[in-house]
Order: structure tokens, then C-alpha cells, then sequence
RNA sequence: GGGGGUGUAGCAUAGCGGCUAAUGCGCCUGAUUGUCGAUCAGGUCAUCGCGGGUUCGAGUCCCGUCAUUCCCGCCA
């Protein structure tokens, strides 16, 4: 026979009892976590959203209370009245926050029974937490882990900071709707069919690009929101089909002022954990973060650089590394301290790794007693030396080598960094090193096209260095190569290695889209169709503006230290991008899908 | 679209060609006055993801498939 709750309220939480707190009479409502049996005592630990609280029921002093407690079992939902007592000595729990007190129960109240759960909640210091997918379809089980309670009221404390952050520099918060047209970016759309418009459909936004901008020609000059965006593409640990971001812009801006807003955000932001980032953030171009980390999002926790070793190589005989240099490739190194003893079968390990990232081999020197290189014979002692040397290698190192294109070596390199920083445990965790990425390119050449594709987006302002360059480059068709060079007022925020922020100052006069438009291949009507209004918008006196975007859930994912978008979303979905407690997506029947005039094909 | 890992009781794991598939936790019953990963005694729980193949014999080897996860492509 359950209880009711009635008039009753709880006069604490579960985890904000101290000492200072001992003889008063309190009531405590919450989920049973373990029960201890011992017969004529018994202890339970009361768990809610904000702790533990130890709860004891004795037979000699409460009867009825005791019964009760007898009968209880995991995660039955219990109201306690009862007083505080300080815990006798030798019986503190130093790893409760309330473990110097607890609850002498005279009333108990069984507000609830629960089936036994599926899976064991986690507990104070337990390593294996059933498989996620268990732990995704009981979702509502899952969330009250201390953990993930705790990262969700982060992220909630995070989004607060951020209102509170831009309200002060005077931004305004303005929602724009979720169910419009598709926008200029380069994913894959979510489509939403129109019973109205039979056979007509709206696009989820992929980002509220267009629409911020529109807010800066309608002179609203400062626009932020916390927006949800939505993507149709393949997920990674760190990427959901839904996501939301703090999404920015604002009206006579340059890159300065913008950047100043991005630094004083995640300043604000990582207080949160009392962390003080520096002001203002280092920066680097883009083509020096390539260059020393094979990335345009470089962890800075740690250092080992590339080191390059293309001239030490001109002219060498050895015919890989010739047919590189020949075709303008690249030949870089990074050195391991301390890692002359690597195996055979570590090199062969990390070789197949740098293979996914399309180069064709790691090559190997290891400075032990002896050097030791799968490039020994091929080279010599003396030049490998010499490369050693060049790589900066010490005695006890060892150096990895991969030759390739530029873009290959750097995306093969890149990522070895990252591994061999974790297989070696290199990057200090704590440790919070932001950086501000500039001078991205304007444009990415497209293989398959043969095409220049807008690196950004298509409103994405080249650097007024290179619109000289940017010009020729359009209307000279022999110089359209220089399309590759010129550099764009893009630039992103990177925080311990992930992406947290990007953005760019926009094109606001309409000749300057126009060439745009031609060096991407876009001809005047195929514009015209496709953003139409954005262009006519453009010719009613834009003003110069810009802005960027932040990822609410990968700053958050390093606000709570862990690798798992999933772990900072309330209702995440799985890697194949579906719902596992509502089962979604899932068929809708017949007669909804004949309103809408749709037919499913096959 | 491609590649790697994982899938054995409610949960986490072991078993990797040969007796009745093992251990811990959970769960159930009982004992128990200070526990907090309680303890003790007893008990319960398995189409070894699914389908096919090889073999005298398959949880174990092979092929396929499904789920999940990580990565490449993709995602500015």
C-alpha cells in the first residue's frame, strides 16, 4: 500500500545537510540508491538531484518507519521526516558531501515502488556502467546518474552565462524559425512536408545563416540566439543531426571586434569550472596551424610539432620520397621523446593509422643505442642522421616519417599527433588552451568538380589583401587557379583541439557577391533561385557586418570533461541517428501520408 | 558509401575447437545494532545477437546479416 504525498514539502535537498545543520527537524524526499540491513537498523541511502543522504531507521525507536524501510528496494521514491544527527566518531563518509550527518527517520513514507532497473545506476566509485545503448532506450534511468545530472545542470548553467554574457554587450535574443526554406550550407537537409502545400516542403536550418544576416540588414545591429540546428549527415563522437549553437552577428563589425566577443564568451563560460582564460587569445593563421600542426584545429596541451624535412630530402634517390618532391609534396616528421624503444609492432600499428588518412607509409628512425630506420638502407647512416638532426631528435627519440601530398601529410601527421598524445598520455587534462584560427581560405578546390567550392559559405568576405588577387582570379580564366590563394575574413575558435566557434565577416556590397557567385560556378538566375530575397535584401542598403557561430554541446563536452556529445544532450541520439527510448524515426501510417501527397517509393 | 572494435544470465566480464558454459554485481529468502562497494548462509537467472556453413564435435573457426561504437568519406 503506497503512501501519498498530501501537504507534505521537503524542507532540503538530498545533498546540502552539514553539520551546522545537526537538531534540526527536516524532510527529505528522494530515490532509494542501496539499502543496508542490519536487522533492527536500517540505513538507506536517499538520492536526488542534488546528492546522498544517509537515512537511518531503527526498530526500537520508530516501529511503523521501520517496517517500511524493510520493504524497500532500489529506487523506490520515499519521503523522510526525521532530524539531523551528527555521526559518531570513526563513522563519517568523506566521500558524501553530507557524510557528517545523518537522518534519524521518525516517518517514512513509500510514495512510489519501481521495478527493479534494467541496468545498475551507477554507484560511488563503480568502473562498468552498462553498454550505452542499454543505457540510451532507459534513458530516463541513465539521466539520474550523478554524472550526467551534473552535466546537464552545466550545460544549463552554460547557456544561463551566455545569455546573461551577450545581454550585457547589449545583443539582442531574436528566434527565427525552425520551419523555412533551405539555406545556403552544404549539408544535407531535413525535409518537412506541407499538408497546405501538398508536395511542397519546408527545410529544417542546418543554421540560421541567412536569416542573422537578414536581421543586420533590417538593423537590428546585434543578433544572438541559442539555436537549434539540424543536419542529415553521418554522426561522429562529437557530431548529433540536431545540436544547438550560440549563433551571432552584428553590424559594423571588423574581425577584431568580433573576435573580442568570442574571447569575452568562452571567458565567461569556462569560469564556470574556475578556469581563467587568457585575453586576449593567441592566434594563428591558418596556413601556420597546418604547417606546425597538420591541422586547423590544434590541440595545444601539448607540443610536438611537425618538423620538416623536405629539403633535406631534395634530390634524394630513394624513389617514393623523389616522385613526392617531384609532384610538390611534402615530407614531415614528428618526433616521440623517449620512444627510441618503439616495437615493430608499434610502428607497424601507427603506420596502418596514418594509412586511413591516405599516406602511403610511415617511415621510422629510432635513436636508441643504436639508430635504427626502415630508411637505413635506402639512405645511409649519414643522411639519416642528418634527418634525425634536422627533426630536432634527441638521443632515446624516435621519428616518424610520412611524405605525400601537402594536404595528406598534413591530415596523416595531424592525426598521429593526436594518437601518439594519447597513447603516451602527453595532454594534461587540466589544462584549457583556446586559440584563435585566422586567415582561413576562401575557397576549397573540389576534385570531383573540378570546381572551386566556398570554404565557409558564399558570403564569406575575402581578405581586402587579396581581392586584388580575388578579381583577377575571376575575370582572367588563365589565372582562375589563384582562386586557391585567397584568403578569406574567416576564422575559427578552437579549444583543446575541437572546433568550438567559427565564423566569418560577410559580403555586404552586392558587386563584391556577384563575383563570388562567378568564381564559385554559380550562374546570375541559379543565384537568383536560390536566394532570391537574400539578394534583393543585399541592395537595400546593407551594412558591413559578421558574426560566428559556437558549439553549445563541444564547449560543454569540455566543461564536463568528457569525449561524448552524448553526454551533454538530455535526449541524445545514436550513432546511427536514432532514438533508442522512442524508437524514432518510425513509420507514420497511410492515411497521414496521403494528406500530405507522399508516396513511399519501393 | 568504406574500414576497425564489441555482442555470452537483468548488468559487467571470463571462456577462443572437446565433461553439466564460469566469476562478480544484481535479484529473491533468511540471519544480522553502525553500515556506507556492509557482511554471512541459501536460492534464482543463459536460444552464447540472428541465419547459414566447416567439423565426429562450434560460444570458440568461416560466410552473411542485425545492433552498437570509433574512424575515413561526408558535415563550411
Amino acid at each position: 500500500m503506497l503512501d501519498t504525498l498530501g501537504s507534505l514539502e521537503k524542507t532540503h535537498s538530498c545533498g546540502e545537510l552539514r553539520e551546522t545543520d545537526v537538531g534540526k527537524k527536516v524532510v527529505l524526499m528522494g530515490w532509494v540508491a542501496k539499502k543496508r540491513d542490519f536487522g533492527v537498523l536500517t540505513f538507506i541511502d536517499l538520492r536526488d538531484r542534488d546528492g546522498v543522504t544517509q537515512i537511518v531507521v531503527s526498530e526500537e525507536t520508530d516501529l511503523d518507519a521501520h517496517e517500511k524501510a524493510k520493504a524497500l528496494r532500489g529506487e523506490y521514491v520515499v519521503a523522510v521526516r526525521g532530524e539531523v544527527f551528527s555521526r559518531a566518531e570513526g563513522t563519517h563518509n568523506k566521500r558524501l558531501a553530507t557524510g557528517d550527518v545523518e537522518v534519524h527517520v521518525h516517518e517514512l513514507l513509500i510514495l512510489n515502488d519501481a521495478k527493479t532497473p534494467p541496468f545498475e545506476l551507477e554507484k560511488m566509485g563503480s568502473q562498468n556502467l552498462a553498454s550505452e545503448d542499454l543505457r540510451l532506450k532507459y534513458r530516463y534511468l541513465d539521466l539520474r546518474r550523478p554524472t550526467l545530472q551534473h552535466n546537464i545542470r552545466m550545460r544549463a548553467k552554460a547557456v544561463r552565462a551566455i545569455r546573461e554574457y551577450m545581454d550585457g554587450l547589449g545583443f539582442t535574443e531574436i528566434e527565427t524559425p525552425i520551419l523555412l526554406k533551405s539555406t545556403p550550407e552544404g549539408a544535407r537537409d531535413f525535409i518537412v512536408p506541407s499538408r497546405i502545400h501538398t508536395g511542397k516542403f519546408f527545410a529544417l536550418p542546418q543554421s540560421p545563416q541567412i536569416l542573422k544576416q537578414i536581421c543586420m540588414i533590417a538593423g537590428l545591429d546585434k543578433y544572438y540566439q541559442i539555436a537549434r540546428c539540424f543536419r542529415d549527415e553521418d554522426l561522429r563522437a562529437d557530431r548529433q543531426p540536431e545540436f544547438t549553437q550560440l549563433d551571432v552577428e552584428m553590424s559594423f563589425a571588423n574581425q577584431e571586434m568580433v573576435y573580442r566577443v568570442i574571447e569575452g564568451m568562452f571567458t565567461a563560460v569556462l569560469r564556470l569550472i574556475g578556469v581563467e582564460l587568457p585575453n586576449p587569445f593567441p592566434r594563428m593563421t591558418y596556413a601556420e596551424a597546418l604547417r606546425r600542426y597538420g591541422s586547423d584545429k590544434p590541440d595545444l596541451r601539448f607540443e610536438m610539432e611537425l618538423q620538416d624535412l623536405t629539403e633535406n630530402l631534395r634530390g634524394t634517390d630513394f624513389a617514393p620520397f623523389a616522385s613526392v618532391l617531384e609532384n610538390k609534396g611534402e615530407i614531415k616528421a614528428l618526433v616521440v621523446k623517449g620512444k627510441a624503444d618503439y616495437s615493430r609492432k608499434t610502428t607497424d600499428e601507427l603506420q596502418e593509422f596514418v594509412k586511413r588518412y591516405g599516406a602511403g607509409a610511415l617511415a621510422w628512425i629510432k635513436l636508441g643505442e643504436e639508430t635504427t630506420s626502415s630508411l637505413l638502407k635506402v639512405l645511409g647512416e649519414a643522411k639519416i642522421a642528418e634527418l634525425a638532426t634536422a627533426a630536432g631528435a634527441e638521443k632515446g627519440d624516435a621519428v616518424l616519417i610520412v611524405a605525400g601530398k601537402k594536404s595528406t601529410v598534413a591530415a596523416a601527421l595531424g592525426a598521429l599527433r593526436l594518437e601518439v598524445a594519447k597513447r603516451e598520455n602527453l595532454i594534461d587534462r587540466s589544462l584549457y588552451k583556446p586559440l584563435l584560427v585566422t586567415e582561413f581560405p576562401m575557397f576549397e578546390y573540389n576534385d570531383e568538380t573540378g570546381q572551386f567550392d566556398a570554404a565557409h559559405h558564399p558570403f564569406t568576405s575575402p581578405m581586402d589583401e587579396d581581392l586584388e588577387k580575388f578579381r583577377t582570379a575571376i575575370e582572367d580564366e588563365t589565372q582562375h587557379h589563384l582562386l586557391g590563394e585567397v584568403r578569406a575574413k574567416a576564422y575559427d575558435a578552437v579549444l583543446n583541439g575541437y572546433e568550438c566557434a567559427g565564423g566569418s565577416i560577410r559580403i555586404h556590397q552586392k558587386e563584391i557577391q556577384a563575383l563570388n557567385f562567378k568564381a564559385l560556378g554559380l550562374s546570375a538566375e541559379t543565384a537568383r533561385t536560390r536566394f532570391g530575397f537574400f539578394l534583393d535584401a543585399l541592395e537595400y542598403g546593407t551594412p558591413p557586418h559578421g558574426g560566428f557561430a559556437a558549439g553549445i554541446e563541444r564547449t560543454c563536452m569540455i566543461l564536463c570533461g568528457t569525449e561524448n556529445i552524448r553526454d551533454v544532450m538530455a535526449f541524445p541520439k545514436t550513432a546511427s541517428a536514432q532514438d533508442l527510448m522512442m524508437d524514432s524515426p518510425g513509420d507514420v501510417d497511410n492515411a497521414q501520408l496521403k494528406e500530405l501527397g507522399i508516396k513511399i517509393a519501393g
